[in-house]
DNA sequence: AAGGAAGCCAACCGCCAATTG
DNA sequence: CCAATTGGCGGTTGGCTTCCT
C-alpha cells in the first residue's frame, strides 16, 4: 500500500541512485527540510517525502558515522537495550552518528546471535531456560557469572525506622566477570536511614520489583560500589555506598540534588523524559519485568544523559550503575 | 567454477501520535 | 472538535554480497 503522501505523485522506489542522492543532498543542505512532503517536488525527485526523509536520516546526513560498530558502541547498545527493549531510536540517541536503522540491523545481525550463543535471551537479557536448568538460582556466584547489574526497589520512606527485606532482581549481562564473593552490605546506623540492609546472596534469579519508590543499582563490573537513588516528590538525591567499608556515603546531597534536577530539567526540555517513560511502559508490557511499577524512566534517562556519569567514571561502568 | 545458503542492510510498510486547517 | 496530513518509529522485506559445499 502506497503511503498517502505518495499517492498523488508518480514515485520511484527502491535503491537511490547517486544522482538522486546528489539532488536531495543539495536541496536539503541549501534549503533545509521544513516539510518533507514538499522536498521531492522542489528537489526534482520522483520520490515520496517519507523516502527522502529516510534517505537523508540514514545515509546523507553529514554527521553520520561510517564504518562498523566499536566494542564500546556494542556494549552501550546491549546495556541500553536491556532497559529500553527494542526502542531503536532511543538507543541510537546514545550513539552519536548512528541511526536507529543501523542499530536495529546491527542488533539483529550480530548482537542477537552473540547473546544467544552466550545463553542469554536477547529480548529479556535473562538466561535462556535451557541454560538456566544447569544453574542454581540461590547462589550469588551463579548469578554473578551472568550478571553485572542488579536492581531493587522498596517502599521504604526515607528516615523511616521501619525496615523490610529487599527484593533484589538481577538483570543478566552478556559478559562474564571475576567477582566471586558478594559482600554483605550493612549500612552504618548513623548514616543510613534510607538504606535497608540486605545481602546480595538473597538475589533471586527472577527479577521482581516491589513498591518501587526507591531505586538502587549496583554493578559487578565495579563491584566495590553500590549506588542508591531515591525520587520522592521530585526531590531527587543520589548517594553511593562503598561496599568495601559498607558504609553509605551521601554524596553532597544538596549540590547533587540540584545538579540532578538541572539535568532532569534539560531532559524535560528535550522531551526525552517523556519518551523514555513511554519507552519504559512499552518495555514493561513487553517483558513483564516491571509490571505495575512506576519505575522512573525519566530519572533514568536524566542520569543517563547527565554529565554526572560522563565525568568521573568509565562510561560503561556508569551505564551499569544507572541501569 | 557453479549454485545454493546465509548474512547483511537499505528501503519499504503500517501504525500511531502530533500537528494543522 | 474533527478530519486530513505529516513525521516518526519499529517491524519486515527483498536484493545484493559473501560464504560454503
Amino acid at each position: 500500500m502506497v503511503h498517502r503522501c505518495c499517492s498523488k505523485q508518480k514515485i520511484k522506489r527502491g535503491l537511490w541512485s547517486p544522482e538522486e542522492d546528489d539532488k536531495l543532498l543539495k536541496y536539503v543542505t541549501t534549503h533545509g527540510h521544513k516539510s518533507w512532503s514538499s522536498v521531492p517536488k522542489f528537489a526534482g525527485l520522483q520520490r515520496c517525502g517519507k523516502s527522502c526523509r529516510l534517505r537523508w536520516i540514514n545515509y546523507l546526513r553529514p554527521d553520520l558515522k561510517r564504518g562498523s560498530f566499536t566494542d564500546e558502541e556494542e556494549q552501550i547498545i546491549i546495556d541500553v537495550h536491556r532497559i529500553l527493549g527494542n526502542r531503536w531510536a532511543q538507543i541510537a540517541k546514545h550513539l552519536p552518528g548512528r541511526t536507529d536503522n543501523e542499530v536495529k540491523n546491527f542488533w539483529n545481525s550480530c548482537i542477537k546471535k552473540k547473546l544467544i550463543s552466550q545463553g542469554l535471551d536477547p529480548q529479556t537479557h535473562n538466561l535462556l531456560s535451557s541454560h538456566r536448568r544447569s544453574s542454581t538460582c540461590t547462589t550469588i556466584s551463579t548469578t554473578n557469572q551472568y550478571s553485572n547489574s542488579i536492581f531493587f526497589m522498596s517502599s521504604q520512606i526515607p528516615n523511616s525506622p521501619m525496615q523490610t527485606r529487599q527484593t533484589l532482581s538481577s538483570l543478566p549481562k552478556a559478559q562474564t566477570n571475576t567477582f566471586q564473593t558478594p559482600p554483605t552490605i550493612i549500612p552504618s546506623q548513623s548514616q543510613t536511614p534510607n538504606i535497608l540492609p540486605y545481602e546480595l546472596s538473597d538475589l533471586p534469579c527472577e527479577p521482581s520489583f516491589e513498591n518501587p519508590s526507591n531505586i538502587c543499582s549496583s554493578s559487578y563490573m565495579n563491584p566495590s560500589k553500590v549506588r542508591f537513588s531515591n525520587n520522592e516528590n521530585n526531590n531527587i538525591w543520589v548517594s553511593s555506598i562503598d561496599a568495601e567499608d559498607l558504609r553509605v556515603q551521601p554524596l553532597e546531597e544538596e549540590g547533587l540534588e540540584s545538579q540532578v534536577q538541572v539535568e532532569k530539567d534539560k531532559t524535560y526540555e528535550k522531551g526525552i523524559d517523556h519518551e523514555i517513560k513511554e519507552a519504559g511502559k512499552g518495555n514493561l508490557e513487553t517483558n513483564g519485568y516491571l509490571e505495575s511499577s512506576n519505575f522512573d524512566f525519566g530519572l533514568l534517562e536524566s542520569l543517563l544523559s547527565s554529565d554526572l556519569m560522563f565525568h568521573d567514571l568509565n562510561y560503561m561502568d556508569e551505564l551499569a550503575w544507572n541501569f
